[in-house]
DNA sequence: ACCTGAACACCGTTCAAGT
DNA sequence: ACCTGAACACCGTTCAAGT
């Protein structure tokens, strides 16, 4: 309330007129997020985005080169999540760091569901996927892992995990097939032309964070059986 | 050559013009398909299929729905081939057997490289696709799985090629990134800010399908441990 | 200097009109 | 009955013109 009125700039912060108060790329970054969390990625235009920030299509060209360019950020602002969900823990050993860090790229994930089929479309090379890469890396290699182990090691994890992820695009997305409703399609099957996937589609459904930690927990003990000494 | 002139139509296999020879389905898949597999997903547009049928767009849609009908045929005839890969090994243990299932996946995704992408979009629920799923299912059970074991199994073992698979269609794709190349990006990075990454990358270019096979075994040699009561 | 409307060449989908 | 041109409402991207 200090000098509320007091110099007051013009147009506190009205609509955005011809001034160039530029848009911080945080800002765009933030609510192209925002659209694709909210309404998928297929929703994610640069019109829409453009409209979303009282701005024009052109506009954002200054700050992309493209659309592959945002999206690449968008991207790897998840990666920056997963990064800080990682360091939560303070792990004992290189099992549980592995665990933590896959763990927290698969919340990261789970939290923008509609964000990993984007994953697909390009390499993560931004500043978040490469910092969590080399920690994961340095981590296993400071753990005694010989760097090829740990290349194929990490690129293991790496891609269980995006695997795993994938699936949450395709569940309660527009089609309005969820998890459970994907098992009730299993269930209904016709029990003679498909005997074992009506019987395990009885057993479902199993939480999908469930499935994750059982594969991951898989790969992890398979792991130290080759770091031992297999 | 016998009566090549005789009762000949009019129009042997001219231009398509107005008659009613409906293009079968199969052929417009195949089209689809080899447009994925030489331009890549985004080059397959109604348009342009359309266009290599010597047809229009709205023929198209007497035959499909829209474009999500038409991706769910090429997804499934790529699951078709991986169910012929799958069948030409006779495996003596359940071990060979995932091994096979899970190889022939990843050498039709590989065949169709740009494929992947598709995958993400939608639960794969074609007959080629529930085809290999119970046959992949019953297998595990037969085997001595439970099925709750055998569901996550599956869904482990599936979630794993597709991570895999996705790694093909951004390498050698429009951003002209492949594999090789891949790594070479990641040995010219500061060696003072991601050392484990440059020293990694050193030893990399790893071919893929050594990779996959990497973590594959480690997923069932895991399967292993569980079944025969860990 | 920075922003913007309007254009260009595309999409998926639909439908009245043709044969 | 089946096919089709042309339209509708969108895309990503660019550029001359505005302030």
């Amino acid at each position: 309330m200090i000098s509320a009125r007091g110099h007051a700039r013009p147009e506190p912060q009205a609509r955005r007129s011809s001034g160039r108060p530029a848009i911080p790329l945080d800002v765009i970054v933030d609510r192209a997020l925002q659209i694709v969390d909210e309404e998928g990625a297929d929703a994610l235009s640069m019109r829409v985005l453009a409209q979303r920030l009282d701005s024009g299509t052109a506009t954002l060209y200054r700050h992309f080169t493209g659309r592959a360019e945002l999206i690449a950020q968008i991207v790897d602002r998840v990666f920056g999540e997963a990064a800080l969900g990682a360091d939560e823990e303070a792990p004992t050993s290189w099992q549980q760091a592995c665990q933590a860090a896959a763990t927290a790229m698969f919340a990261a994930l789970n939290r923008h569901q509609k964000v990993a089929p984007l994953l697909a479309e390009q390499v993560p090379i931004g500043p978040n996927a490469m910092a969590l890469r080399e920690r994961c890396l340095a981590m296993l290699i400071d753990s005694g892992f010989p760097p090829p182990l740990a290349a194929r090691a990490y690129a293991t994890l790496a891609r269980y995990v995006l695997g795993f992820a994938i699936q949450f695009s395709t569940q309660g997305a527009a089609d309005g097939r969820d998890h459970t409703e994907q098992s009730a399609l299993f269930r209904n099957c016709d029990p003679s032309q498909f005997p074992a996937t009506v019987a395990v589609a009885d057993v479902l459904p199993v939480p999908l964070d469930e499935e994750f930690i059982f594969g991951l927990e898989l790969l992890i003990a398979g792991l130290s059986q080759l770091r031992d000494g297999g």
